[in-house]
DNA sequence: TAAAAGTATACTAAAAGAGTATAGTTTAAG
DNA sequence: CTTAAACTATACTCTTTTAGTATACTTTTA
């Protein structure tokens, strides 16, 4: 599994706060629309928040909006806050557990380093700005549809 | 983490077979070479004969062969031997997971699916003659640079 | 027919994943 | 100036997965 269950929901976080960009949006309200368990959405929030993703107000009308722009903000950028860097062994995680050689002998060990880069990028190019316009189409094309 | 332990060996266990594709290697041999524990070795053997990527000799002087060309056999072959097709999260494993739409509407959803896609395409193109040949090519280099 | 191979099933310890609980701190409003 | 509504911090717990082990076979060849 490339993302666990705590990134996908920050994905959806992320998402909504980026839909809802001209307003303080508190937990309660994120964790019931997108069914998320509250107390588990607060712990989420503070890798989001530590990583300069989200903004939190405390105490009275608090909530979280994004830290920064939409489009500066892409699936990469949200799953390291929440996971670290995407792995795709242990072996290129740990190079202790790589018994061959990390050093470049090991064709399987190359194939794999390339692999995961491509992961990356493939995560890097997708930014949130993107992704509200593309489901704003996306739901206009289903309204016509009927 | 992309991929386990087990598919880890599994890629060694195979490359090493598509090496010494003449012979019947015994696992005892395997095991040492690549620093596998033995007895996980067979465990990961049975998968990898179920699938009919490695074939199995029984008895005295018994042992493990390739199933079939080093060129039919990719990476992705051998993963999904070991631990079954990629996931990239929950909600593409199992549809009931995705509170959201497994049908269509999410964006998220979207981009993950064609992430999926791109990382079997990836282990799909990889197959092990052209790994063997890569190493031949790789060592000839380092030898010479010398 | 005995020893050297692989086979099958089941077990277990450790780590990771997913979520919960408890006890705070901050802030706006009255 | 206090109360209630927000977020914060730390630690705990339950479940699942991972990685590996143990025990008792079956097959084959010398």
């Amino acid at each position: 599994m490339v993302i666990n269950q705590g990134t996908d929901y920050a994905f959806r976080i992320v998402f909504f706060l980026a839909k809802h960009k001209h307003r303080i949006v508190e937990a309660i309200e994120i964790s019931s629309r997108e069914e998320i368990p509250e107390r588990f959405l607060f712990k989420i929030m503070r890798s989001l928040v530590k990583a300069g993703i989200v903004k939190s107000y405390r105490g009275k009308n608090g909530g979280f909006t994004l830290g920064r722009e939409p489009k500066d903000i892409t699936l990469n950028d949200v799953l390291e806050a929440i996971e670290g860097p995407v792995t795709v062994n242990a072996c290129l995680r740990d190079a202790s557990k790589c018994t061959k050689d990390a050093s470049g002998y090991c064709v399987i060990h190359r194939r794999l380093a390339q692999l995961r880069w491509d992961i990356v990028e493939k995560l890097k190019a997708v930014d949130f700005e993107t992704l509200v316009k593309e489901e704003r189409i996306l739901l206009e094309g289903l309204m016509k549809g009927r």
